[in-house]
DNA sequence: TGTTGACTATACAAGCCTGTCTAACTACTG
DNA sequence: CAGTAGTTAGACAGGCTTGTATAGTCAACA
């Protein structure tokens, strides 16, 4: 993945917005790795190498810092990796729906397995009228709303329905493997093309 | 649930249970709507009315605390409600397998729908050598092998695959859940329905 | 009746949390 | 050359965190 601009402006960077970047990665790595909660403030001043002032005037608040978080982790992980390798891998529309879980296969076996920060938020922020809830939720909308049309691709009856069903796989993938099952993918996969077959 | 005692004595509690117990029951009703990481000593000091030299007497350490809430955890969520109301639901022993997904659906329905802390608490503490993550993820094992003898029961082929699959479908639809996909339990039920006639 | 053990209340240590503020430095721009 | 905007380092506030220590209360029991 890029290092350089994170999709905040376009083109190269305008000087000033070298701090905001850096912040931003720096968030993005500490904050998919160990969750929101448990990165504080004062550690990604050190490890971005910023001042604290800095970082409050790209960032009026921690909330907003996570949210940004979330946006950008909506663009690599969702858009430029989820969905962009899965569209790669299958010979067709009609399969990304299956290939989905093979995606995954490759990443529940890579070394840094770090996790779905839209879960982990999720859960780790409960009150469901915090911003931070709401957008986690959103971003999970997303995907939900990508699986609809691979469903679709894939000639269900009811893509709607199908796409919720596929996400609960998706899902109970992904904590299944934060459990240790490294086979996670391949049983979710095995049952995707199973449910598809029936539905279609 | 009862709320009394806690299995932690029998019977009648000796009076120096007593404050233990208080301790217990607070943690264990603030743990499981926030999370363990979200709830501080002093909280739980402050609504069980208790002294803070009481709770360190009895628990050594955070810790320890956050231990015997999973331990509570497990035998009144996973034994005294998920198993006992599964297995009085189903007609049959090969029932079993299926009417857990009906359990879940009461569960997500009800006013104050609190989440899995297995879930939550694998997430939250992601530390794998920590002891709280392997308990979590020790207490989440123990159901899949009960998910394993309902499989076994429903005449699946493949027992152990089939339980696996069964807890992605399971904990994929608390998730869904979290996430305000009330219908989860049902679209995972008919998904399960799916699972057994194949692989049986 | 005197001792023991559990409890209460409260102060305190040491650290981390978010967020504000000051003061100085740098670089660009009119 | 002066002004402006972004940055840096660091102090500081106020609150919350886990955990320890002190001192006093209460009840059971020998």
């Amino acid at each position: 993945m890029a290092s350089r601009e994170v999709g905040v402006g376009a083109g190269v960077a305008p000087p000033q917005q070298a701090a905001r970047t850096r912040i931003l990665e720096t968030a993005y790595d500490l904050f998919s790795h160990n969750g929101v909660r448990a990165v504080g403030i004062d550690r990604i001043i050190a490890e971005a190498n910023i001042a604290k002032a800095t970082l409050y005037r790209h960032f009026p608040s921690k909330e907003d810092l996570v949210l940004a978080f979330l946006e950008l982790r909506e663009q690599r992980w969702t858009r430029d990796w989820l969905e962009t390798e899965t569209e790669r891998r299958a010979r067709s529309p009609k399969e990304h729906a299956v290939a989905i879980f093979d995606t995954l296969d490759e990443w529940f076996h890579s070394a840094d397995f770090e996790g779905c920060s839209f879960i982990q938020t999720l859960l780790e922020i409960r009150d469901a009228d915090s911003a931070i809830h709401r957008a986690a939720a959103q971003h999970l909308g997303v995907i939900r709303e990508k699986l609809a049309r691979y469903a679709e691709q894939a000639g269900a009856r009811d893509p709607e329905e199908t796409s919720y069903q596929l996400q609960i796989l998706l899902m109970g993938a992904i904590v299944s493997a934060a459990r240790g099952d490294h086979a996670a993918a391949r049983r979710a996969r095995t049952f995707a093309e199973l449910l598809l077959e029936t539905s279609s």
